[in-house]
DNA sequence: TATTGTTATACTCTATAACTATA
DNA sequence: TATAGTTATAGAGTATAACAATA
């Protein structure tokens, strides 16, 4: 666990949060350029990237994932299904709900979309073969879901 | 250089960005959520942290440095400024330009944001404090910039 | 009566264009 | 004439409240 590691450790433990940060926010601005020369706003990114290709989302459940208001989520998918990116279908037993779908051509997209978004950054290049073995292996640790 | 990795290698790396980029997604809900506690909304963590305490920084030079129109950034800093949190100045020699500055009221908020920001995501505590310590050498080759 | 999603409406954030004051 | 910042205004994005359909 490394518990109470003391100064030198808690100062580790910053300054390499603090250099991923920078290089995220890097790469978080390049994402959303990519995305706007797509006509893909940051909204429409966030959308596309939650909504995974087979799966049906209700409407309700997405307003909850992303702490918004449910007419926010009416608007969000408006503005792609006039695009024909999404599609709404009615729920198979509980007509009140209505649940979004990606259509073939916002699968296409989202997969461009993503192309861009998992491409590990330049600089990753700096690394060797067994030095990112490594890493893999520090890294895996640090995420508490199935990697 | 390590170019020209390999199927292997390439997947390393995608595997390793992957799983921070999921690690940084939910660091930064997380932030934003400190800041809407402290009233601060997206726009002004930005601004806030932008701004570092002692620095006089030209309109001018924050819209270029965040792509915006000048009148947004009129606009962020009337917010800021109608709350005391920073101020604006008349620059010294041309007087068409003014410089903002944070208060000390802005100095303070901006330390207990960066509280939020910089303090490293509990996972870190996985790690022993030798394996940080290679993960730190690892993290410093991945940014360009001065450490 | 409670819940899902939509509509009507208002507020926030950002941009464009016209304007003021300097240079 | 050109530049820095503001104001007036319009548009995108988000929320609140009232509503219709269904449970």
């Amino acid at each position: 666990m490394a518990e109470r590691g003391g100064n030198r450790t808690e100062r580790l433990r910053a300054d390499i949060w603090q250099a991923l940060y920078g290089l995220f926010m890097a790469e978080h601005e390049s994402h959303l350029e990519a995305a706007a020369e797509l006509d893909v706003t940051p909204g429409d990114l966030k959308t596309l990237i939650a909504l995974e290709p087979g799966r049906a989302d209700r409407m309700r459940d997405l307003a909850e994932k992303w702490r918004c208001d449910a007419s926010t989520v009416t608007w969000v998918v408006n503005r792609l299904e006039t695009r024909n990116l999404v599609e709404r279908r009615a729920h198979e037993s509980d007509r009140r709900v209505k649940v979004v779908v990606l259509s073939e051509r916002g699968v296409k997209l989202r997969t461009k979309l993503l192309e861009h978004v998992y491409r590990p950054p330049e600089v990753l290049a700096n690394l060797s073969a067994a030095e990112l073995q490594t890493l893999h292996e520090l890294v895996k640790r640090l995420c508490p879901g199935p990697a």
